[in-house]
DNA sequence: ACCTCAAATCAAATTTTTTTGATATGATAT
DNA sequence: ATATCATATCAAAAAAATTTGATTTGAGGT
């Protein structure tokens, strides 16, 4: 069986409403962790959690400047997860319905 | 603050890799409850459960048909679903970079 | 070297999700 | 009406995700 484990890392980033108002504020532009505290209304180390799991998608990169990591969306994750999510609820070319009748 | 929680269920959907599997059985066609049971090798609870996950989310319609239900993709959830996921991910035409520096 | 600050990591506590088994519901058949 | 089958729902248990606070790491600054 075909092991899926890496496409739900890539739709975890998106299953989580505090993930979402995550990415709504990186829609504005690179982002600083210090500003997404803020803004977010979230601890340091809940924020690092999250970023971590965004990151992993695919669909956030990070970016060091010296102590600061800036945060911004990925053209290529998005680009990626959007391929995926067609090819994992398209059907097939020829289908064939299945029942225990 | 938006709320996100529509947006969230939509893509719960896919973050789980059982669900997953499943998605990937009924892109081969409809597929009845009991199918998936034996595929899946789940418990029947349990499939239902995640079913009512999937269906929730759009991506999947339930057909019932005496007693028995059968489930499929459906091309309207996956088109919002895709819609979603560009409109979540996609920076805003100005953006501007935010650091507390 | 030491100090400070930003972020990551860890472990424990908390919350949410998922599984399990039992029961309820709803459809069909006798 | 009763019986049977498929699925949904419920409550409890189990597993996984998230939060919290403490500590560590790593980059600069003095």
């Amino acid at each position: 069986m075909t092991d899926f484990s890496k496409d739900a890392r890539i739709f975890k980033a998106l299953c989580d409403r505090k993930r979402l108002a995550i990415l709504d504020c990186l829609k504005g532009g690179e982002t600083c962790a210090c500003v997404l505290i803020e803004k977010m209304h979230i601890g340091q180390s809940a924020l690092s959690y999250h970023m971590k799991i965004l990151c992993d998608s695919g669909i956030v990169t990070a970016r060091q400047e010296g102590k600061w990591t800036h945060y911004s969306l990925s053209v290529t994750g998005r680009n990626y997860a959007s391929k995926r999510l067609l090819e994992l609820t398209t059907p097939n070319s020829q289908t064939q319905a299945k029942c225990c009748k």
